[in-house]
DNA sequence: CATGAATGAGTGTTCATTCAT
DNA sequence: GATGAATGAACACTCATTCAT
């Protein structure tokens, strides 16, 4: 029963979860009113908030989700065995859903999560966590590929770090008010850019 | 008459848009109530509301302000002679404020328009417009670069284009959460990247 | 459970009206604020805006009530025999409650929605119906008296129903500013007044 | 020089009631806001506030000018030679305008100020006092007619003063909220009702 | 446990009135 | 006097949250 009970609360949680995330996706977190979970939820109040202790929760919980999401990307471009196969799967796993209809909603809440972010501390640290590591694993790529001589030795691995990801927001960023942004040109430029970063320093 | 009327009014817009962006870049545009902006302005709501008609109508002034300052950037970077220093005036313009202190509250507030824009059609139509418009120039430029063989012919130009916005909107989001981000190093990434493309070119 | 559901509804509806009532009749619409209305229900002004969307429609909701209620008394009266009964039939239902203490409120309320009904389309179209429905109603009758010979036939029968209409209205007005206004003689008035015109078509 | 400006004044006053019954007349006491009345008579907040201490004092103002009015046709007929000729005079002055299009205003302010003085005790009392002078005449116009045997004695004059009032009132009502009811068969109605009433007598 | 009616603090906004110029 | 920008108390209404059933 314990285990019934916890998957049972599990998979509530999950239906409270994708109800809010398709509300907020489409209206903000303040254009969406809890009324507005309970009828996208198919839940009544009472029943949301017994999992949930507050709005604000259900947008923490959101974030961490997220934030999980992409920490299980990052370990798995780690198991990779070389820094070139790492940053190929990062950016799969990162820009692979770029393209696709149903990655909509979660692309449109990274962007509600930032802004909101800049207000709520909370959210505030889970969003610089997962920054914060992502940042680092790339930085330790850049180092060792700088190491092998791949990359130029000149460049802050961190600013370099950060580059790549500001590709990545920038991106959804654009995406997100435009549904036409091309992901295919947008990946062969970097690509393009990448390549030349890796020839500098090759002569 | 008139033209102390006049002045007076823009005067008194001006100290209510900047009392407005400095709560909104501290709250949040919802996080920010009209007391808020009443108590930091030193003005009574009915003066607010004599020069703008609700809080959404200061939102949509700031970001109409924002935009217009960027075309006036754009437009400056367009009478220079060349590609090459276009692109640099427009860098100059863009990044140039991005380590200073003063241009934090702009910053923040870039941040919750680009949020709040997913939501908001008419401010949607203010952000599109205004980067539609920047990629377009940049485009151009890159067109006229692609002619004279200092970029490579093979990338879309609107790709290309988009990758720029997108390390100046990726760069913003991340200071935003992290004043330390250095825009030293990372403009020399940028740099270095650039050359790189040129380079891939030449031969 | 949807019946009980349903009473309930019916009956806060109906707590909210007789609220509502009370305070407009004693401080009018305008001067009426939802609060008032809050403290004379006992209910909170969100339990309210649930069952109304608004101050208006608690207004409008009231006119429907007295109309509904009006045509009613109008419906009884047509089921009787022959036109002078429906005629005394009319006159009790109209003025029957003129005398009674209980009857001040929708009294005052009714003066109060003449008046707004100028300035309120759908009151306006609300009170139209009530009283062009009475009118007809009174006109048919009339029309027969006079092809019986009990009125005289050079009346305009929509006139003289009118001139029974203001007869009802007039002195619900002059009740409503001072209740010392005697219905027994005003009655006694009307009742000569009619008996004349039945008079005057003998000859 | 005082002359001038008491005429001065009285214009400005004036000028400021007829702005503000025009207002008044369409949208309602509360409906109209002191920005209405200060469009539709060219003048200033201030200047308005210098001759009325208040928007209820401008009310205050067109309820007392309304009865001063009233007051002189009620005088002027008094000074008829026989009963019949004084109600002949009151009954046109009073019905004489209802006909026509430039009496809408104060007719519908009329059915405005009725409702407000239910709630407002100075404007009751100016009504109220009106009323009761038109009664007090016409019952002893009608005492008098029953001294010469033109009238059933056995009515009360008081109540049937207050019938001929209602007959104004109701058809005042009727005609704010439907321009086309018409004046003519209505009065003849009134006409046929007076002689049935004194051909009772004669018997 | 789940429900959903009820709560009430707090919101954006209005408008009668004032007073420095 | 006249002006009209400014005031601020008060308003209608919302919505995150609770708790009796």
């Amino acid at each position: 029963m314990p285990k019934v009970s916890q998957a049972h609360v599990a998979a509530r949680r999950q239906q409270i979860l994708e109800a809010a995330m398709a509300c907020f996706a489409r209206e903000g977190f303040h254009g969406t009113t809890m009324q507005d979970i309970v009828r996208q939820s198919g839940l009544s109040p009472g029943a949301i908030y017994s999992y949930f202790k507050s709005k604000e929760a259900i947008i923490a919980a959101i974030a961490d989700e997220r934030h999980a999401r992409e920490r299980v990307m990052i370990q798995a471009a780690r198991t990779q065995s070389s820094a070139e196969a790492t940053l190929r799967a990062l950016a799969r796993a990162f820009f692979g859903t770029l393209g696709e209809a149903e990655g909509r909603t979660p692309r449109r809440l990274n962007v509600q999560i930032w802004a909101e972010a800049l207000c709520n501390p909370p959210l505030h640290r889970t969003v610089r966590t997962g920054i914060d590591e992502s940042r680092a694993l790339l930085a330790a790529l850049i180092v060792e590929a700088q190491g092998r001589g791949e990359l130029p030795r000149h460049l802050a691995p961190d600013a370099l770090a950060r580059v790549m990801i500001a590709l990545f927001q920038g991106f959804v960023l654009q995406q997100a008010w435009d549904d036409q942004a091309d992901v295919g040109s947008y990946m062969e430029v970097i690509d393009t850019l990448l390549h030349g970063l890796t020839r500098v320093q090759r002569r």
